[in-house]
DNA sequence: ACAAAAGTGTTTCGGCTACACCCATGC
DNA sequence: GCATGGGTGTAGCCGAAACACTTTTGT
């Protein structure tokens, strides 16, 4: 034990990552063969134990840049997860952390290496433990989020077109939108800019591609979409 | 150490109470002073340390009625704070809770013994460690929780007129509502049920008393108030 | 009579929704 | 020519906000 001057009870740390992708006009989730036991083989949540001297925040992107090579990833505290029998290895308390990341810009054999694939939101086998309630969750922030805020920079590629990004957020939220009202309020928030060239690969007229402006968002008062 | 087949470092782990009250049009939180070292004597958040065999939840509701004598009250995991050096007493993790509780049904003997007391919010003197953002996370939860769903059935008495459950509103978020909109939108919420007698100590004419409706209300779409 | 809160009504304004409709182009 | 997505326009509806106004009664 570290140093204390309390004699007190005292736990397991752990952090579990939800790490989202987007690729294919799916979100995906990058989940791993468990690689100890118990429970070894099994699918998991991509985790780690949190060290001595650092944060649950640090542990988490320690997790993610070993898995996918990737640094100054936005993540945010989904949930502590505490149930006594909830990790049959011993007691254990888990913070879940959900992050997105862009499928195009990671380094695919540093997953590999680690057993880790990426898979259809809607189509995530069983994990272990309470890891299927920890995706639940995350999706619910990530929802929430993306109804306040327009997401994507993490998400989608550089630049990228209203349809694309329109698809984006009908994967998030699992339905439709209407593609004028959708580019209307979009284009009305004035976080993007739009670029000189065109996609002309998605439709026959071509469609202008979009950045993101690089300046933070402010909090917005009322839903972009709704769910 | 508990048992365990884990062969990793170990943290102490807390629950820290954000218990908000609400007298004389006033939004409080209870806090107590610390009564072991380190910071003896301090202005502290009701907390307490996290068993063996128990959630976090369980921890936070122990803790709750521990300190107010009072039972199955709704509280919400605000966030999980893990500076290694927030605690000047050793690694302890916190995860922050908070509770809303009728300041008029609580044991107040047992909030006395225990040397706390209730400080009105915008008073709050400096608490120990990280204890002051605790309470400003909390706040913004409470905000977030109130604009979505009608709060108060465990704020206010249970019978209230509209001016009181506006005047709750008033002190949570901080602002002035106008009083016939404010009236219209909650009312057309249909969670409350107008009771037959009125209150007359607050105004000339007498005004309703309401009460929640038993019945859960369901999730809000868009905000009852804004910020 | 006056003040103060209760309660209702009204008008304006802006945004969301559901469309219709033209554009550009590859097939 | 036709299908497909790109992009713009518009009519209707609804709710928020601002505020006028009437009611009631204690002082």
């Amino acid at each position: 034990m570290i140093n204390s001057q309390y004699n007190y009870p005292t736990f397991h740390l752990a952090v579990d990552c939800i790490i989202f992708g987007y690729e294919e006009d799916e979100l995906k989730l990058l989940i791993t063969h468990r690689n100890f036991p118990p429970a070894q083989g099994e699918w998991s949540l991509v985790g780690g134990w949190v060290s001595e001297n650092e944060t649950v925040e640090a542990a988490a992107a320690r997790v993610l840049f070993q898995i996918t090579g990737l640094k100054d990833i936005f993540m945010e505290q989904v949930f502590v997860f505490s149930e006594p029998d909830r990790d049959l290895g011993g007691r254990v308390i888990s913070v879940a952390f959900y992050a997105m990341i862009r499928i195009d810009k990671h380094d695919r054999d540093l997953v590999n290496e680690h057993g880790a694939e990426w898979w259809t939101l809607k189509e995530i086998p069983n994990l272990i433990f309470d890891h299927n309630s920890m995706v639940e969750h995350a999706h619910e922030k990530l929802k929430q989020k993306a109804g306040y805020e327009l997401i994507g920079k993490n998400l989608l590629p550089g630049k990228f077109t209203i349809l694309q990004l329109r698809t984006l957020y009908e994967a998030i939220f699992q339905r439709k939108f209407d593609p004028g009202n959708f580019r209307k309020k979009i284009l009305s928030l004035k976080v993007l800019e739009r670029l000189n060239d065109k996609n002309t690969a998605d439709s026959k007229k071509g469609a202008f591609y979009y950045r993101f402006i690089n300046r933070p968002q402010e909090f917005m008062q009322d839903r972009i979409v709704r769910q």
